[in-house]
DNA sequence: GATGTTATATAACAATGCTAGACTATCTGT
DNA sequence: ACAGATAGTCTAGCATTGTTATATAACATC
């Protein structure tokens, strides 16, 4: 009466989204297809659609896992503004496809508000809003807009390079400053 | 000896710039397909190929267009910080799918700091930086980025939609306030 | 008009995401 | 043990995409 055993499922996304992810950061997510996906895998693209319902599922799934990365990586770093703001920017720029996933490209993920927001994404956000106990959720927001502002236009080539430092610099003392009048 | 003569191709490629920008903005960009293209100007997706060497050219082309009229759109407006920050994220908010061609999608558009930079987007980066006459091109970047975040975060709804106005009015003082120390 | 050149259209190619149906491996019940 | 039922996997295919080779039709010149 019982069938052959399902195989682990959780595992199975663990590897598909670990393989999308590895794949994207070496060649881009156009060269992520279900089939180059599938033969890298040694299974037949039938097979990640029973761990994803779709391939847009699984960029997701990975996007998710980016949350929970870059959460943990300001979490591991001192709560002060300049440390998380340098953790964040360093993690965006070393996992640029990654980023692009959790960002850029079209998303299924809930948003902020929302009683539904996935967990890594509330975590992330907690990261940043961490390193300004004594602001509001509003200068959190800015900050982080800046933050994001600053990891996309310099991994897609539009600021100057050199002074990635003083960016940094000049934004976090513009985020802890009090206002002064 | 002479030949059929060449339609005018400045004035095709205009046209499906146009199309595509309209057709982007009403559907998104994955609906904006060469046959769907073609089949709203009345030709066949081979003409199309006479004026852009590739969707991805066309897109180049959009985009190009919007770092024109963002360009005007903050020329049209006082110098001032506020003014031209409120410009940049009206603009944003006003043509989203537009402003993705700009920034999220996959450009083949020439960067910041290199001689082949195209002329719009220079004009826009001008735009933003004329708001700050008294600071350094690195205060400007960060202006812009903060900007760009901003924009694109409440575009994808990661911020609280509420509170616009108000990380408008921080991000504005913290950009125009001097270093106290 | 006839001719030759070139813009356009037809039709096809290769690759993609996704899925229906055939096959097969495994567990249960006797 | 062995047969049967169940569910995972594979083969093969569909519809759609960007792009292009070939054939057709339109126009300016002689």
């Amino acid at each position: 009466m019982s069938p052959r055993p399902a195989p682990d499922l959780d595992l199975r996304r663990d590897q598909v989204i670990h393989a999308a992810r590895d794949l994207a950061e070496a060649d881009g997510w156009p060269a992520v297809t279900m089939r180059r996906l599938a033969g890298e895998l040694g299974v037949t693209q039938p097979v990640l659609y029973s761990a994803f319902a779709s391939r847009q599922a699984l960029i997701d799934a990975v996007a998710l896992t980016g949350f929970s990365d870059i959460a943990a990586a300001l979490e591991a770093v001192d709560a002060s503004p300049m440390a998380r703001m340098r953790a964040y920017l360093d993690f965006a720029a070393a996992h640029p496809r990654l980023y692009e996933a959790m960002f850029s490209l079209p998303s299924g993920l809930a948003f902020s508000g929302y009683n539904d927001t996935p967990g890594p994404l509330r975590r992330a956000f907690a990261g940043i809003r961490g390193a300004f106990p004594d602001a509001d959720d509003t200068r959190a927001e800015v900050a982080w807009s800046a933050l994001h502002g600053l990891a996309t236009l310099q991994a897609s080539g539009r600021l100057r390079a050199s002074h990635a430092e003083a960016r940094l610099d000049l934004a976090c003392h513009m985020l802890t400053q009090q206002e002064t009048r």
